[in-house]
DNA sequence: ATGACTGCAAAGAATTTGCAGCAGA
DNA sequence: TCTGCTGCAAATTCTTTGCAGTCAT
C-alpha cells in the first residue's frame, strides 16, 4: 500500500493524474528490481494477461507510455527493427542488441567511454548519445 | 555507359540479376559523390519523380533495397522514429540525428573512439557498433 | 463543474505478402 | 526453358486519432 502512495506521488509530481490505469501500469513498470525492455504491444499483453484485473485498452497503453516518456520516467531505445522499444532504466546507459531475437541487454554506461564526438552543426547541441552494440551468433 | 557496366558487375558479383529496375536504382544510389540517407518511400519518390523513365513499383523498391542491404551495398541506420533509414555509405561510421526534422548527418568513424565495451553474452560476438548522437536546437 | 483521461473503433503509415506474368541466364 | 524478378493489390503490423462518456480535482 505504501508502494501505491509512492507511485501516486511519482505521477502527481509529473502532473499526471493518478488514474486507476496509470497507477496499475506504473506499478507494473517501476515497482521491480530488474529493468524492463518492452514495446507497447508487449506491455499490453503482459498486463492484460493477468486475469484478475480489468482490461486496459491499447490506446491507453500508448497514451500512458508516451506520457511517462515525456515525463522522463521511460527512455526510448534505438533499434533497427522498426519498433518503439522502451526502457524502465532512465539512467544513461547503452545496449547490446541481438537482431535475431530482438533481444536487448543493458550495458552500464560507466563501462563505455566515447571520445572524439565532433561539434554538432551550429544552432544544435548534443542531447544524448546512444550506443548500440549489435551482436550475432558465433 | 562504362558506369553501367560497373553497376552490372556489382550486381552480378552479388548474384543479383541486373534487371532494368535494379540497374536504374543502383545507378541512382551508388553513382554519386556524397552519400545518401533515405527511406524506401523517399527513394520511390526520388526516382519516380523523374518524368523520363518508366515507373518502378514500390514493392520493387522494397525488394531491391533489402537485396542490396543483404548483399552489403547498403547499411541500415538506427533511429527511434519507427522508419527504416538506409545509407549508401557502408563503411563503419556514425550519425548525428535530429529528431525534430528526422535529419541524419554522417560522422566519420575515425573521429569517434569507443572504449570499454563489455564482452557479449556467451555464444555471441560483436557484429558492429552504432553510435547515434541525438541533437536538438540550442 | 471542468478539464483531463479512457476506451472503442476507425484511420493512417510503413512494410510485407501472394501470385500471375515477364525477363534474364 | 527455367528460375528469379516485377508489379499490382490485398493484407499485416504498429501506431495515431476522434470523440463520447467517465473520472480526478
Amino acid at each position: 500500500m505504501n508502494e501505491n502512495l509512492k507511485i501516486i506521488e511519482k505521477l502527481r509530481s509529473s502532473r499526471l493524474r493518478p488514474t486507476k490505469q496509470r497507477v496499475q501500469i506504473a506499478k507494473f513498470l517501476f515497482d521491480r528490481d530488474k529493468t524492463l525492455h518492452f514495446t507497447v504491444e508487449q506491455l499490453d499483453q503482459l498486463i492484460n494477461s493477468k486475469k484478475n484485473e480489468e482490461k486496459i485498452s491499447l490506446a491507453t497503453f500508448y497514451n500512458t507510455v508516451h506520457a511517462f516518456k515525456k515525463a522522463g520516467h521511460l527512455k526510448e531505445i534505438l533499434t533497427n527493427n522498426n519498433k518503439h522499444y522502451f526502457d524502465t532504466n532512465i539512467k544513461s546507459h547503452h545496449h547490446f542488441f541481438d537482431e535475431k531475437n530482438n533481444d536487448l541487454i543493458d550495458i552500464n554506461s560507466k563501462d563505455i567511454k566515447i571520445k572524439g564526438v565532433p561539434t554538432p552543426p551550429s544552432g544544435k547541441r548534443i542531447k544524448d548519445i546512444d550506443v548500440v552494440v549489435n551482436i550475432e551468433n558465433e
